[in-house]
Order: structure tokens, then C-alpha cells, then sequence
DNA sequence: TCTCAACGC
């Protein structure tokens, strides 16, 4: 048996009822001993342990893998792969063999794997082919204190399979904050403890509360620059734009002090965010070259995701943004919360990887302690749980109300969350799983987007809708590095097909294919290459799972229009009435949601008789990065894939959609009838004694809303020759077709 | 009032 590291300073503690203690030292043979003993072991394992690669040979050496898989779960998929490739490593076998990982679209296991590192998420779905995963012997789950929401699914489905099989072993990774409840969870399962190998950190917390973190962070990133010894700073800020600010902050600053005739050394400033181009963010893993420093300021992405060695000091705002879920509204909202009190520690731990180190809370100690909550709320209790239901649905979980999960998430959220799919077809009235809902299921898509893809396959444009969720299934293509971004956006607007975002997603696509899926082509036009390849490589997967669930694949040709009515089944929950100049209001809830200034569709506008009815209506915005942004012609209805509100409630990815498409496809919510306006019009018409005189007033009014139509017409067209002429993807206006919607 | 954290199936 390979030796252990973690046994020499290993302990085991007991949870509250189960009174057993091991002693300090506890070799490999005594942990093995007490997951024999018990169907669910708890670990507490601090970063560094090693437990992620040593737990699962120790299982192995055990003989656990004669019979069946051990599997070990993780939250991310990098870790994932890079774990498997390092155990495959360290046990001398082909990676994708005897030790092998899964991901998403990514299989990379042989039927002699007997060691599997996977998502959380690709476990769960697992469970959907074999309830009582029978396959498997073992499961750990690692970073299970980070409680994602597979994680917490994972939580009420391996209980059950740990009641059914007395064969079954599970293990739970987790932060010793939440081990008490971790074993309470799982029927007073034993803790053990893992003592982890990094230093301490010096914890420094400000005196007053700092009323503006950005300026407060810069002047401590440039007061230990000039006074610490060596070592990197790393800096948490909530977004984008604070660490934007920050950089430039800092830079000044610098700038400044050596104008003014100080020897001030070199500071890296490196500024770290996921939608920050690969090529930009690798650079924080670059050296800073002796005698200077590197300042790294970053989102949460360095929090958890990623690990930057060197880092001795940690200046931490104390707030993270979080998405949060409102049922009532349907709408997400990203908001600026303070972290909790597990998150600053864990922020703070980020100075104490390569030696001992210094964080700097820029808030006070009182704030740590009455302010902070002791952990995050579980994204489980946040969030949409559209998916959520549909798996368990399908698992037969016949009331989700009472399922076991160790934080119910709120009723309102399930029962939300199920007339969403009744809405869509994938519930019957008695909240049971219809034959769409399976097909659905079938799908690693949120729902909305499985029944794009249904839809695409009825409506025959099925290799149009497979297109436009490949590329909803990855990070936005649209490459903007900050300093281009005017470039940039010029670039994306080439692409913009006015009436909708989706079909711009198809448009690009398909122009990356017309130009031989070329790498160099991307970059000229502002492209991410790499994410448009994993589009490509998931839509060829997707295209796998139609196969087998007998979907044709069929294109609607240049006919773009139907595409966007298979849009509109799928997301007709979601659909926006034109309220005024780039104001929408939800058609269901009155959620506003605003048109974008640089929407196609801003601008314009113009009364029809009929309207698609109801009553309330609240605004929402088009996000500044829809093709229908300002761009000139606004349709009357509008459906978006989502809805968040960040500085006001913005519509993300939106496609123009005819009033009766609403009416025939989401019967339950829209009707065809004449507006309240019109009515009045008619009765005052009626009312008029001079018959000839009504009939001039109905014709002025005619020829009014048709040049009203014209003009938007005219404009639209206008607008669209203007973007030809400064086009140049090859075939743009060959292969789209057009036309002024609604008018 | 012209822009969004980072994860995942």
C-alpha cells in the first residue's frame, strides 16, 4: 500500500452521538477500517491534504474496485481531468483506462475504468440510467462544502442508494464548519479529521468601515508594495468594472508617485475575470520578474477555481455578487451581497499556499462577526429549480415537497418551478412526467432549451435549433478585450440579424462554417475560435442523443422565420410586449424588461389594433449586447431566454416573435383579442352621428399607422444597408433572410 | 442612465 501522507497529523473525531476516538495518529488501515464499518464516512479535509488523489487508491488498494467503479465527484470540471490525469500518473496507467474522468460532452472512461473522477453533475444524471447506481462501490464526494446544486440533489439521491445497498460506500468531503451537519445529515456518520499543510495567516481587519473598497484597496495594494517584503498581492472585487477601476487606480497612482520623483518598483497589475480572453488571463500565472511584484485583481474566479502560487498578501472587500432567484418575478437579479464569514476565511487562506501571509479585511471585525452569515445560502435555496424538478420527476420522486434535502429550498421556488414545465408540456396536469418531459430529460439542457430543440424537430428546422443551443451551451463567441472594445463591438454587429439574438448566434455559426471552421477567420472577425469549436463538438453531441430518441434532423433552408416561432414554444413564458421607446413589459408577470439603446429594435414603434392580452405589464430592458439593441425597429413581442436584473432588468438574448404565435403556442397564458384602446376607438366611431365623417377619421387613421409603418420600414432598411455596406462576412445577406417584422 | 459572478448537466 502506497504511504499516505495525510496519516501522520491525521485524527478522528466523532459527530455528536457517535463517541468514538482513534487517537492522533491514524494510519491509512484505521480509515479503511471505519469506512468498512459504516455506510457514510464524513472527511474533513483542508485544502492540501491530498485526500482528493489519495482517497480513491486507498478504496482501490482495499479491493473496493474488484467488484465495481469508485467514483469521486468534484464541482468543476478541471478538476476533474486534472485530477484523473494526476492519479493516472502517480499509478502508472493510460489516462481514459484503468483511471478515467467524465464531464459534460466529454467521456473519457473505457470499460476498464475502475477509478472515475466526474462533475457532480454527470453523477446525477448517472443516477437517471441506474437509480441505485449499482455500478459503483464507492462514491466520495469532494468539495462538498462548496454545496452546489448538483451537489445538494446528490445529497437526497446517495442517502437513499446508502439505504438501499448495504454494499454501498459513501464519503463526504467537508469544511469543518459544516461537519456537524454533514453527519447529522447522513444518520450520525463518523468525522474524520485531515489537518491540511498550509500556513498560517495573519488576519488584519480595518478600524472603520471603508466606504469606498476600490480606493481602500489600492492604497493598501501600494502601501505594502512599498513597504513589504516580496511576495504577490491578490485583490477580491465583486466585477468586471470595480477591477477595471482598481487597475487603473493603481496605475495612476504609480504613474504619479514616480512623475513626482519617487523610486517606486515595478508592479505587475493583472486583472483576472471568466469572460476576460484566455490569452489575458493566463498572464497571471506569469513570474514576475525579480525585484518586482505582480498585484492580481480578481473576481471570486480565484476564490475556488483558480490557484495562483506566490500569493502572500490578500486584500479582501468583503462582497461577492450572487444571483439570486425570484420566483414571483421570474427573474434572476445579480446582486452585491457581503460574503459570508466561510468566504473570507477562504479568501483570506489564498495568502498562506507558498508560506505564511497577511490578509487584509477591509472591513471591521464587529462587521466579520454580526454582519456576515456564518456560510453562504446554498445555491440549492436560490435558484431556479426548473431542472431540478424535471430530474427527480423523472427519477419518480412523486413529491418533491418531501424530498430529503439538507436545506429545502423554498416551496415557492418548486412549485414555480413545476408550472414551468406544466407550461411547457413537460408536467400533465397532475404534476406527472409526459412523453415531452422525457424526451426532455434525455437532454444535458435546461428545459427551455431541450424544447427548443423538440420544437426544431416538429416545426422542421431541427438543425437550425441545435445550432442556436450549442451555442447558448457555451460561453459567449463574442471576443471583447477591453481596451477594443469599440473595435470589437463593431465587429459583432456585422453578425447582427435585427429581429433576434438567437438567430445571430445561427448566423455566426454558419458563417464560421461557410469559411471552413477556420481559426484565423474567428480572430479577424473578434470570435472566440475555442469556444465556437465546443459548439461545435456539443452540437455533434447533441445531435447524438436526437438519434436516440428518433428526432429528425431537418433544415428550414433560408426560411429563418420558423425558427424563431420554434423560439417562441420554448420561451413564450418569457415574452415582452412593447411598452415604449426600449421598454418591454413581461406579458405574464408585468416584469419590466428594457430594450438596450443600441438594440435593432430601439427606437421605433408603432399601435397595432390587436394585441396579444394582458393586463399587466413590467418593464424589462434589452441587454446592450442584443443585436436588436438601437439598431432601429422595434417588434411589438419579444420572447428572451433570460432575465436578470443588474442595473435594471435587462432581457438576454431576445428574438422578435409574431402576437399570434404567442396565442397558439402558449394557449394557457395569450389570447387573440381586440385592445382596450381599440374598443374605445370602435365605440366612438359608432357613437359618431356623420357616418362619412367616421369613415374619413378611420382612413386618416389607416393611412397614419401605415405611414408610421412605412417609416419604420424605410428605417429599418436603412439601417440594415448601412451595416451591408460595412459588413464583411462573406454571404451574410444571402443566406438571411429579412424582413420588417410586424409591420 | 450603453453591459453580467462563476460554476454545471
Amino acid at each position: 500500500m502506497s504511504a499516505f501522507p495525510l496519516a501522520a497529523a491525521a485524527s478522528l473525531s466523532s459527530s455528536s452521538s457517535v463517541a468514538q476516538s482513534y487517537g492522533s495518529a491514524l494510519p491509512p488501515a484505521m480509515i479503511l477500517a471505519v469506512i468498512r464499518e459504516n455506510p457514510v464516512t464524513i472527511v474533513v479535509g483542508e485544502t492540501g491534504s491530498g485526500k482528493t488523489t489519495q482517497m480513491t487508491q486507498y478504496l482501490h488498494e482495499d479491493g473496493y474496485t474488484s467488484l465495481g467503479l469508485i467514483g469521486c465527484t468534484q464541482p468543476r470540471r478541471v478538476a476533474a481531468m486534472s485530477v484523473a490525469k494526476r492519479v493516472s500518473e502517480e499509478m502508472g496507467v493510460e489516462l481514459g483506462q484503468e483511471v478515467g474522468y467524465a464531464i459534460r460532452f466529454e467521456d473519457c472512461t473505457s470499460d476498464k475504468t475502475f477509478i472515475k473522477y466526474m462533475t457532480d453533475g454527470v453523477l446525477l444524471r448517472e443516477t437517471l440510467s441506474s437509480e441505485d447506481l449499482f455500478q459503483y462501490k464507492a462514491v466520495i464526494m469532494d468539495e462538498a462544502h462548496e454545496r452546489s446544486l448538483n451537489t445538494d440533489v446528490l445529497f437526497g439521491i446517495l442517502k437513499k442508494v446508502v439505504a438501499m445497498r448495504a454494499d454501498f460506500k459513501l464519503i463526504v468531503t467537508s469544511a469543518t464548519l459544516d461537519s456537524a451537519k454533514f453527519a447529522s445529515f447522513f444518520g450520525n456518520a463518523p468525522v474524520f479529521n485531515i489537518p491540511g499543510r498550509t500556513f498560517p495567516v495573519d488576519v488584519l481587519w480595518s478600524r472603520t468601515p471603508q466606504e469606498d473598497y476600490v480606493e481602500a484597496a489600492v492604497k493598501q495594494a501600494l502601501a505594502i508594495h512599498l513597504r513589504d517584503p516580496p511576495g504577490d498581492i491578490l485583490i477580491f472585487m465583486t466585477g468586471q468594472e470595480e477591477i477595471e477601476a482598481t487597475c487603473f487606480s493603481l496605475a495612476e497612482r504609480l504613474d504619479q508617485m514616480r512623475s513626482g520623483g519617487q523610486d517606486v518598483p515595478e508592479l505587475m497589475i493583472l486583472p483576472i475575470y471568466s469572460q476576460l480572453p484566455s490569452d489575458l488571463q493566463a498572464k497571471i500565472f506569469d513570474k514576475a520578474p525579480e525585484g518586482s511584484r505582480k498585484c492580481i485583481v480578481s473576481t471570486n474566479i480565484a476564490e475556488t477555481s483558480l490557484t495562483v502560487d506566490g500569493i502572500y498578501y490578500v486584500i479582501d472587500t468583503g462582497y461577492v455578487k450572487m444571483k439570486v432567484y425570484n420566483p414571483k418575478m421570474g427573474m434572476d437579479a445579480l446582486q452585491v451581497f457581503p460574503e459570508s464569514q466561510a468566504a473570507a476565511n477562504q479568501r483570506s487562506g489564498r495568502a498562506g499556499r507558498t508560506g505564511p501571509g497577511t490578509a487584509y479585511r477591509l472591513y471591521t471585525e464587529s462587521a466579520f462577526k454580526h454582519e456576515m452569515l456564518v456560510s453562504s445560502v446554498p445555491e440549492i435555496q436560490r435558484t431556479n429549480l426548473a431542472n431540478v424538478v424535471l430530474l427527480l420527476k423523472s427519477l419518480n420522486v412523486d413529491n418533491l415537497l418531501h424530498f430529503d434535502f439538507m436545506d429545502p429550498p423554498p416551496q415557492e421556488n418548486i412549485l414555480n418551478s413545476m408550472h414551468q414545465l406544466w407550461v411547457l408540456g413537460a408536467l400533465d396536469n397532475v404534476g406527472g412526467l409526459t412523453s415531452t418531459g422525457r424526451h426532455m430529460v434525455e437532454f444535458p439542457l435546461e428545459p427551455a432549451l431541450a424544447k427548443l430543440l423538440l420544437a426544431g424537430a416538429a416545426m422542421g428546422c431541427s438543425a437550425e435549433a441545435l445550432t442556436i443551443v450549442s451555442m447558448l451551451s457555451v460561453p459567449s463567441v463574442f471576443f471583447r478585450p477591453p481596451d477594443r472594445a469599440e473595435e470589437s463591438d463593431a465587429a459583432r454587429e456585422k453578425f447582427f440579424v435585427p429581429e433576434s439574438d438567437h438567430l445571430t448566434l445561427l448566423h455566426v455559426y454558419q458563417q464560421w462554417k461557410n469559411n471552413g471552421y477556420r481559426g484565423d477567420w474567428c480572430a479577424r472577425h473578434y470570435l472566440q475560435g475555442k469556444g465556437l469549436k465546443k459548439a461545435k463538438e456539443v452540437r455533434a453531441q447533441l445531435l447524438d442523443i436526437m438519434k436516440t430518441q428518433r428526432l429528425p434532423l431537418t433544415s428550414c433552408g433560408s426560411d429563418w422565420d420558423v425558427v424563431r416561432k420554434a423560439i417562441c414554444s420554448a420561451y413564450f413564458s418569457n415574452a415582452g410586449k412593447f411598452k415604449g421607446i426600449g421598454e418591454y413589459v413581461n406579458c405574464r408577470t408585468g416584469m419590466p424588461c428594457h430594450l438596450h439603446p443600441s438594440s435593432a429594435l430601439y427606437g421605433l414603434g408603432y399601435t397595432p389594433d390587436y394585441v396579444v392580452y394582458h393586463e399587466l405589464g413590467m418593464p424589462c430592458h434589452l441587454h446592450p449586447s442584443s443585436a436588436l439593441y438601437g439598431l432601429g425597429y422595434t417588434p411589438d413581442y419579444v420572447v428572451y431566454h433570460e432575465l436578470v436584473f443588474t442595473s435594471k432588468e435587462y432581457m438576454q438574448c431576445v428574438s422578435a416573435v409574431e402576437p399570434e404565435w404567442l396565442a397558439e403556442l402558449g394557449p394557457m397564458f395569450f389570447s387573440i383579442k381586440e385592445s382596450h384602446s381599440s374598443r374605445q376607438e370602435r365605440r366612438k366611431k359608432e357613437a359618431a352621428t356623420a357616418a362619412a365623417m367616421a369613415a374619413e377619421a378611420a382612413q386618416a387613421e389607416e393611412a397614419k399607422a401605415a405611414a408610421a409603418a412605412a417609416a419604420a420600414a424605410e428605417e429599418a432598411e436603412r439601417r440594415q444597408k448601412a451595416r451591408e455596406a460595412a459588413a464583411t462576412p462573406a454571404g451574410r445577406r444571402a443566406t438571411t433572410p429579412r424582413r420588417p417584422l410586424g409591420l
